[in-house]
DNA sequence: CGAATTTGACCAGCGC
DNA sequence: GCGCTGGTCAAATTCG
């Protein structure tokens, strides 16, 4: 774990923006979990793109609620042309995870095919939400993609869900 | 011609 | 009990 944020330690977003309320709370708003144990992501695998890191820790998907405590934890990675400043949630039991990327991108290509099934105004952002799903069928693996609503350069994608089929595209 | 997108409608859960 | 918000469906449409 030697890879810090260079985005942030270079933009004008310093590291206290990337980990501080501004984040917390709007990821927390619509990402809730259940109060459990969590467990933080090995972040050794940065050098993996951040999809191979989401397949390996989504799972199987149920309906989460409550939210007290959940664990957060940073990551950089490049994926192709889009530079992922990964920041994403674990949580066990519901193995959702969620990306912060910049990108000037809005389609990011990590390798799978999904078909997008609907689009939807959320309150806390003027921005649109996106919702994915895997093409290939019995693929329970969703995806969620969203702008961020401070600044549009960062989108954040939420996984959920585990592979069950090779990487094709 | 087949497959993927689009967009509004529909439905369910939660809060007031 | 009603209204709001978020999530999914499905028919029509567009694209390759």
């Amino acid at each position: 774990m030697t890879e810090r944020n260079p985005i942030a330690a270079n933009s004008s977003s310093p590291d206290s923006d990337f980990s501080s309320q501004q984040w917390s709370f709007e990821l927390s708003d619509y990402m809730s979990f259940a109060d459990i144990e969590l467990q933080q992501v090995d972040p050794t695998a940065n050098n993996q793109s951040f999809v191979y890191q989401a397949n390996e820790i989504a799972g199987g998907s149920s309906n989460i609620e409550g939210s007290s405590s959940y664990t957060r934890d940073t990551n950089t990675t490049m994926s192709g042309t889009a530079l992922t400043q990964g920041t994403y949630w674990k949580n066990e039991v519901n193995k959702r995870v969620a990306f912060k990327t910049m990108t000037e991108i809005e389609i990011l290509d990590d390798g799978y095919r999904w078909r997008k099934y609907g689009k939807k105004m959320v309150k806390n952002s003027p921005n649109p939400r996106n919702y994915y799903r895997c093409s290939v069928e019995g693929c329970p693996v969703k995806k969620r993609v969203e702008k961020d609503k401070d600044d549009s350069r960062y989108v954040i994608t939420t996984y959920e869900g585990l592979h069950t089929h090779s990487t094709s595209s």
